[in-house]
RNA sequence: GCCGCGUUCGUCUAGGGGUCCAGGACGCCGCCCUUUCACGGCGGUAGCACGGGUUCAAAUCCCGUACGCGGUACCA
């Protein structure tokens, strides 16, 4: 049977890192196999809904460079994929498993279940939970006689319908990346299948959703692994197969625990693929690094694209511990794959981006020389623009902390250095002769490079760093150069 | 609390009984290159959570402890 694998994510908000990266070794998994990767879409909580999600979803699956093979916006043979339009099905098993004595009708209100758990608490029982032992003393068609369970539901009383759980029984499954993982029942609560409002929880969905859309393999995040044996219950119960499990570890903020949006936002961590996009991040450089947080091929290499990783990926080198984010190592990717894109493939983009920020951009060829001179400098493409804003406007003002290497002797050195410069001609004005007109004004005033050096990359540029600084005067051109020196000269004395 | 899952440099990881006084990458530090900023090259720093076993031999197997994380909803 070929692989299929499902990512499905519930439309509450924009897609975060961790579900991306769910989704990645879903995807990766899928494709090493030559499989099937499935988008589902998992609303069945009205309450926490949220609109544009499912969008969002799809764009930055998109974005990051997974294919959706199915899903909702192009269906195959096992739809509808959104679990909000596949209601009847799940009434239909729903009452299977009634029938067949593996759930039952409950018709406590949230009221009564609540009753239950403080008095429970107050006798001493630290968990209460709705189980074996505490639907014996409430109200539910185990226990009501049998022609009130028919009036009840006749009038329309809300219900929900629970899984029993059995007693005490072992529930043992192998996982792909954890080995065989095994539960006591005991622990278990008789978990809600369907809810009042006629939804099915995530744990009946799933399984009969998974089942009838004939997934292999179910891969997802750990915080999934406490209710497999329920899962797993249920596969038995149906007389189904269960698919092969495999628990992912989380991951986690560089301050401990799983990444929240709240904590990623208090460390500087994007945390929404959708801020990714905006951030003009290279998708190669997420996916390489999310395909690498957790997993390794087992060798030194570092850098894969999407086919290598696919080619590559195994579960069983997803390793089992949580991996802290590590923003600084993004960059360095991010930083790797721009200096992979070509100049000619890097122009339009900046290009828009200094139009964005309002900048003429002159001619095409002035930014190949920008971008040429910027290309191994910069962490993230907005830095071509913020690098190297000088090239599209004079300096306004000048960095602070470059100043202070702006001294006494500096205005004097870059006046010499000016007089000898001017006398060019706009032919002459070129890198190497600009160069050697500089180390011509050092040895007259017998001070080192860095004396003159820094203050005409201030007055030109404003900026203590930046690309080439003899490429960047012959680019910018004499009447400029002299210009913004002219300025430099009034400004800092 | 209970249940489950984890634990190799600061971080991501390799390693699955001898070839490991533990390898790679990010970061950090230093040197070289560049009389600028970077890129790049070279080198350095730093780790098997702890305690017991098993074994001729354990980072690797077993048990316990500690710590971390997850779950414990009519949320997913």
């Amino acid at each position: 049977m070929s692989v299929r694998v499902r990512f499905a994510p519930s439309p509450t908000g924009f897609l975060h890192i961790g579900g991306l990266r769910t989704a990645l070794y879903n995807y990766l998994f899928a494709k090493h196999h030559g499989g099937t990767f499935v988008l589902r879409i998992e609303d069945t909580d009205q309450s926490r809904y949220v609109e544009d999600a499912e969008q969002d979803i799809i764009d930055s699956l998109e974005w990051a460079g997974m294919t959706i093979d199915e899903g909702p916006t192009n269906p195959g043979e096992f739809g509808p994929y959104r679990q909000s339009e596949r209601k009847e099905m799940y009434h239909k098993y729903a009452k299977q498993l009634i029938e067949s004595g593996h759930a039952y009708y409950a018709f406590d209100t949230t009221e009564e279940i609540d009753q239950m758990r403080e008095r429970l608490k107050a006798s001493g029982n630290p968990s209460p939970s709705y189980d074996s032992i505490t639907r014996q003393s409430m109200k539910n068609s185990l226990t009501l006689p049998q022609d009130e369970v028919e009036k009840k539901l006749e009038n329309g009383d809300e219900y929900v319908i629970r899984l029993k759980v059995p007693r005490r029984e072992t529930v043992k499954f192998e996982d792909l990346i954890r080995g065989v993982v095994s539960f006591e029942t005991a622990g278990l609560d008789d978990q809600v299948l369907m809810k009042s409002d006629g939804m099915p929880t995530y744990h009946l969905a799933n399984v009969v959703d998974d089942h009838t859309m004939n997934i292999t393999h179910v891969i997802r995040g750990e915080e999934w692994l406490s209710s497999a044996p329920k899962h797993m219950l249920l596969y038995n119960a149906f007389g189904w197969e269960p698919p092969t499990m495999a628990h992912l570890p989380l991951i986690m903020s560089p301050s401990g625990g799983k990444l929240s949006k709240r904590k990623a936002e208090s460390e500087g961590i994007p945390v929404n693929t959708k801020d990714y996009i905006a951030g003009n991040y290279e998708p190669e450089a997420l996916i390489n690094f999310l395909a690498y947080l957790g997993w390794s091929p087992g060798d030194d290499s570092e850098i894969h694209d999407m086919k290598e990783l696919c080619e590559l990926f195994t579960l069983d080198r997803v390793s089992k511990g949580g991996a802290v984010f590590n923003y600084k190592k993004l960059m360095w990717y991010n930083e790797h794959y721009i200096r992979e894109t070509s100049v000619a493939d890097l122009l339009p983009r900046v290009k828009e981006l200094a139009e964005n920020a309002g900048f003429d951009t002159k001619d095409d060829e002035y930014l190949v020389t920008v971008v040429g001179l910027l290309h191994e400098r910069v962490s993230i493409v907005d830095e071509f623009v913020e690098m190297g804003s000088f090239f599209f406007e004079a300096p306004k003002e000048y960095d602070e902390k470059a100043l202070k290497k702006w001294k006494d002797d500096s205005a004097g050195l870059v006046t010499a250095y000016k007089e000898k410069v001017e006398a060019l001609s706009d032919a002459e004005f070129e890198a190497a002769t600009l160069k050697s007109k500089l180390e011509e004004t050092i040895e007259e005033h017998e001070v080192g490079f860095g004396k003159l050096m820094m203050p005409l990359r201030i007055a030109v540029t404003g900026q203590g760093f930046g690309p080439d600084l003899f490429a960047s005067l012959e680019l910018l051109g004499k009447e400029e150069v002299m210009s913004r020196i002219d300025v430099a000269l009034e400004r800092l004395g």
